[in-house]
DNA sequence: AAGTTCTCCTAGAACGTTCTAGATATGGTG
DNA sequence: CACCATATCTAGAACGTTCTAGGAGAACTT
C-alpha cells in the first residue's frame, strides 16, 4: 500500500541566500558564521539574525572541501559489542567539548575494516578513530599518511594507539583468585580477538609469578565458542584436576562459560569462580554477576580526541580496575 | 616534542591527475569512471588504468556537491542495541545490492535524534532511515521536506514507516501462553520506547480475546526497571493472586524480570513463565532461554532500503514470528 | 598634508566533481 | 558535393563553501 509522504526537494537555504537577505556579501556572511576576525558587531548580529530566521545551516560537504576542515571525526566500531558503544558515548562527549562532528561507520558481517574505513574516508572525515582487529598493521600505516588513524584498545605499530593496560587488568585478576586460596586457573583465551595475546601472556606471567597451576585453551570472543570449548574440558578433565576458576577473555564468553558451569552442575562461586572482562552491561545480569575488570573509557576516548587533533598523535596506556562481583570466592570444602 | 608534522603531503589523487595521466580532458575522466555513455572503449581503458595505477578514489563529497547523488544513506540507531546492530547488518547488505555506502549515526546519552540526524544531513546523505523513539512526528515531516526520512519500527505519521505488525506478535504469545494454561497475565510495558503503546494495547486486546486475566504495570525498555517493577509487585501482591505469566517489553526488560522472579524464589517455568521481545542475543542466554519474538529483519531492512530509492517511499508492515525457548510452560501443580 | 595603520568589507579564485553545450571528426545519404 | 546523424571528446560553468588579495574609509602619525 504505497502511502505518499514526502513531497519533493524544499532547497534548502545556502550562504549566499543568507548574505542577500542581510545584505552583505558572502564572504563576510562566511566571516560571521564561522566566527571569524573581521566583521563588525552590527553585520554580525544581522547576519545571524538572517541565518537563524532563513534555517540555514552549513554544508560540511561544501566546507570540508573547500577548507580541508570538516570538523568531522570518523569512528570505526563493531555494532553490538556493549564497550564500543561506551567508547562512541565518550568519544560523542569529547567531540562536543572540540566542536567536532562525529559520524560512524560499522563493521560487521557485511562490511569489512577497510571498507569502512574507505566510506568514512570519503565522506570526508579529519581523522579516523577506531577498532581494528583485523587489519594489518602495513595497511592501516599505509592509510595513515592521508589522514590521521587512531587505533583503539589494539595497538598498531605506527599509529596511535590508545590502550589498556591488559597486563595490570589481568593481574588484578588474577591476584583476587590467588588470595581467595585458588592454586588451579583456567583461561578461555579470545582467539583472534583484540588484546586476546595481551591478556593471554599476562595470564600466564600472573600465574607464573603466584605460583599458580595454570592452563589455556583457545575459545573466541564470544559466548557461544567458550560455552562449547568449556563443556568439552569438563567432559575430558575428572573432578579432581579441573580448574577451581576460570578467567574468560570477556564478559560475553564468561556468560557462555557460566552456561557450561550451570550444565555440568556446579555452583559458582562456591565450587569454581568465573571472571569476566570489560565490565559491560553483561556482567551485570544478577544471574552472572561476574567479576570483571573495568576499562578506563573515558580516558581512552579523551586520548583518542587529543591525538586526533594533535599533529602527530601520541600512544598511551590507561589503566583498568577490578570490578568484584559474586562470581568469584572462596571454595567450599 | 610535538614537531614531526612532516607527514601531510601524501595528497590524494584527484581527478585531473587521471586525465593528466591518461592524456584526456577531466569530462572524459568523469564520464569513464562513472562508467557513463560517450567515451570509446580504448579511452575507457586508458582513464581506468591509469586510475588504477595512481590508486584514484572520487571524492564523494565533491561528487556529492556537484551531484546530489552521493549515494550515500544515513542510518540512525542506538548504540548497544541488540536490534538495531542487526539492522544495520542487514541495511549494509541491501545497500550493498544497490550500490550504495552507509554511514552511521548514534543516538545516546549525548546526542539526540535531532543532533544525529542533523550530522548525517550535513554530510550529504540522499536519504536517512532510522529509529526514532522521541523525535515528534511534526518535526521528522519537517525534515522528510528536505530529503527522504524513513522510520524504522515506529508508525510516524508523513513518513515511510517499517514496523513490525505488533499486534500479532504480541498475540502469538498471549495465545501461546493460553494455551499453556495461562489465566493472569501481567505485562511490563516498555514506557516511550518505540512500539512500547501497541504491545500494550495487543497485549490488552489479545488476553480480552481470549477471556484471560490481564495487567499491565509501567516500566521501561531496560532491564534494571524491570527488576524494580516486577519485585515491588511481588512484594504488594499476595502468591494466590498473583501473575503466573509475565510478558515483557523486551527481551532486556525480560532479563530484570526473570532477575526478580529468581530473587522472588520462583521456579520458570514451572511456578511462573516469562516472554521476552525481539528474539535478541539476550534471549539466547542459557540461564534466560527466553520465549521471545523474532521480528523480520530481513524484510524490515529490504522495504527501508525500497523506501529510500523510490520517490515516495512506501510503508509496510511485516510479521512477526514467536520462538519458543525454555521460560514459557505449564503450571506445575 | 601626506603617509601609515587600522577596521571592515568584497570580488573572485579555489576545492574536486558533474553537467551542459558545443566542437570535431566520421560516415552515410540524397 | 552538400547535408545530416552519430560518436567521441572538451571547455567551462556549476555546486556551496573558504581563502587570498586587496579596496575604501576612518583614525592615527609625522
Amino acid at each position: 500500500m504505497p502511502e505518499a509522504s514526502a513531497q519533493r526537494p524544499a532547497k534548502r537555504p545556502t550562504l549566499a541566500d543568507v548574505a542577500r537577505a542581510s545584505g552583505v556579501s558572502v564572504a563576510l556572511a562566511s566571516i560571521v558564521l564561522r566566527e571569524a576576525e573581521g566583521a563588525s558587531e552590527e553585520s554580525r548580529a544581522r547576519v545571524k539574525q538572517a541565518a537563524a530566521d532563513l534555517g540555514y545551516r552549513p554544508d560540511s560537504r561544501a566546507r570540508s572541501l573547500r577548507s580541508s576542515r570538516s570538523r568531522t571525526l570518523g569512528l570505526a566500531l563493531a555494532l553490538g559489542e556493549p564497550l564500543h558503544a561506551e567508547l562512541a558515548d565518550a568519544l560523542y562527549a569529547e567531540a562536543d567539548a572540540n566542536g567536532f562532528e562525529i559520524i560512524l561507520g560499522a563493521t560487521g558481517k557485511h562490511r569489512d575494516e577497510r571498507r569502512v574505513l574507505n566510506t568514512l574516508i570519503d565522506a570526508g572525515v579529519e581523522a579516523v578513530i577506531g577498532v581494528f582487529p583485523k587489519l594489518p598493521a602495513s595497511q592501516l600505516a599505509q592509510i595513515s599518511k592521508q589522514l590521521p588513524v587512531i587505533s583503539l584498545l589494539r595497538k598498531v605499530k605506527g599509529l596511535p594507539s590508545l590502550i589498556t593496560d591488559e597486563a595490570a587488568g589481568i593481574d588484578q585478576l588474577v591476584s583476587h583468585l590467588a588470595q581467595l586460596g585458588h592454586t588451579r586457573l583456567l583461561h578461555l583465551d579470545g582467539g583472534s580477538a583484540v588484546a586476546a595475546k595481551q591478556r593471554r601472556d599476562a595470564f600466564l606471567a600472573s600465574a607464573a609469578k603466584a605460583d599458580i597451576e595454570a592452563r589455556v585453551i583457545a575459545a573466541g570472543p564470544d559466548d557461544a565458542t567458550a560455552f562449547e570449548v568449556l563443556r568439552g574440558y569438563f567432559e575430558q578433565t575428572p573432578p579432581a584436576e579441573r580448574a577451581t576458576a576460570v578467567v574468560a577473555f570477556n564478559d560475553r564468553a564468561a556468560l557462555g562459560a557460566r552456561q557450561a558451569i550451570d550444565l555440568a552442575g556446579l555452583a559458582v562461586p562456591g565450587q569454581i569462580s568465573v571472571t569476566g572482562y570489560d565490565d559491560s552491561e553483561f556482567s551485570r545480569l544478577a544471574h552472572a554477576d561476574l567479576t570483571s575488570v573495568r576499562q578506563d573509557v573515558a580516558a581512552l576516548a579523551q586520548a583518542a580526541m587529543q591525538a586526533a587533533l594533535e599533529a602527530p598523535g601520541a600512544s598511551s596506556t590507561h589503566a583498568p580496575q577490578i570490578v568484584v562481583r559474586g562470581s568469584t570466592g572462596r571454595l567450599m570444602a
